[in-house]
DNA sequence: ACAGTTCTTCCACTCAGCGGAAGGCCGACG
DNA sequence: CGTCGGCCTTCCGCTGAGTGGAAGAACTGT
């Protein structure tokens, strides 16, 4: 850019999205000097950045001051393929899990060495849980992060099991061999589960959804309380969620948003109007 | 920013918001040069910033050398408080709308002339709608639209009534003075109504979500087939359930994240293992 | 009254960002 | 099998948009 002093070869655009990561999920709201500290910023320029985020909506400043995430910046991100197609897909399906079910209905992706949750239902009987939509949780602590390493290349499975695995409570499997014996007995058995690995007190079943290629593109799975758990008797709608999922996933092929037939003409319509 | 010629006062942050802007529902996917064209960029400009978008992730690039939204972008749009907030102390009481109807589930709020729809549920039994989670349509023509404009404040609705009325279907009111009565019918009986205003052959039944000062936050509303409705039998579970939202949402005060309690103690615990 | 925050505005310096040009790659058409 | 018209990518010299310091306003708690 320019600038009088102290520049080390940041660009714009990566001060821009350093403002976007100073937030997090335990900082969803910062005042202005928050974003410049976190984001390494000087006051001056934070406030010129996040004045014209603000403008456009990727940021908004609440009655106290503070900024958090903007409603434009929601509605863009929704436009990615995970939303309008992965989980568009996915939707019926996790709704029909959770009518037979009435738990707390997963359904996530692998991002990296982390699950990455996409969507989760719950109502008001299901056993509260520390996932939320958009969070991510460890890989090998999760029924459906399970799910999707027991799927995953050895490269990858061997990759994750060089770093050492979180020990999240007594029952977490942090040895790389028990973990790799218990993925091995997933692949064979068709489906993944996990007691008291997470969280004490809740166990999980889940599936993988695979390409044609067998590869894991995405993994549903629900969490019970340990009394209610009954692995044989939820497997079964799982795995032919997964099924429904994966089918359906294939048939739209590469089709960006599969469920957006008619509102094309819906949208022209609109505009005619105006 | 720098450059030797035709500049406009655009600043970089503008030029990257108007990337993201390239993108909309329409055009889920765009080539390099459609994002050039679309956000009046040159195509040097668009390539660098476009370079550094897909680098962090807030774009992606497909396998065709399309982009689209990326995963890191739609991970930050779920920390604004429309989703944390909002959706999270909504959705117990929408999957039990759910459970109750099997209907198409919405919750949405009003934002400038639309409303924009923070949530959908809909399961295989469901009516095919046009709406969809991030999605707008028009106020006067939905269920929601309707409860969030019936208890706006006069002026609100005045300006909403300046503007030409989409006439979507043959039964979508357009006259003014025909809404306006409608909007007093609304407020005096508690809930809104549609009959296929929006689509032939689907009617709905929302309620708003009100503050303490009862203004309108968002509405919660079901969509249904025409020859299923029965406002009578279908209101009181919407109406129970924006009344658990709306008491929920006053006890929460303005805790940006409800629902995250013991969940500070999980990323204390992931921390400190790596 | 004071020390500590916060946010906002002003300003002169300068290098990051700009777009044109040129070249490579692909598929379509004649 | 050239040629055209799309794409995308890299290179390069010019320059004004972006920079951070300084100064001060506003607010808070002591």
């Amino acid at each position: 850019m320019s600038g009088n002093t102290g520049d080390d070869g940041r660009s714009v655009t990566s001060r821009v999205l350093g403002i976007l990561d100073a937030f997090d999920i335990e900082h969803p709201r910062l005042t202005l000097s928050d974003i410049a500290r976190r984001a390494s910023l000087s006051l001056t320029t934070a406030h010129r950045l996040v004045g014209e985020l603000t403008e456009w909506r990727a940021l908004e400043r609440g009655e106290d001051g503070r900024y958090s995430i903007g409603l434009r910046l929601w509605e863009a991100g929704l436009l990615g393929p995970l939303h309008t197609r992965l989980r568009e897909i996915a939707m019926p399906f996790l709704q029909g899990l959770y009518e037979a079910t009435r738990e707390n209905v997963h359904l996530a992706v692998r991002d990296g060495n982390e699950a990455l949750y996409v969507e989760k239902l719950s109502g008001h009987r299901s056993v509260p849980i520390v996932s939320r939509t958009g969070g991510r949780l460890p890989l090998h602590t999760t029924g459906v992060g399970k799910a999707l390493l027991a799927w995953e290349t050895c490269d990858h499975v061997d990759q994750y099991l060089a770093h050492p695995l979180a020990r999240l409570t007594r029952y977490s499997i942090s040895e790389p061999g028990r973990l790799r014996k218990d993925l091995q007995r997933i692949r064979s058995r068709g489906y993944a589960t996990t007691q008291e690995e997470m969280t004490l007190g809740n166990c999980s079943v889940a599936c993988p959804i695979l390409d044609a290629e067998g590869r894991p593109i995405a993994a549903v799975g629900v969490v019970v309380h340990t009394v209610r758990v009954e692995p044989d008797r939820l497997a079964p709608p799982i795995l032919a969620a997964a099924k429904g999922i994966a089918d359906r996933l294939a048939a739209a092929g590469d089709d960006p948003y599969p469920g957006y037939v008619h509102d094309l003409d819906l949208t022209k319509r609109m505009r005619r109007r105006s």
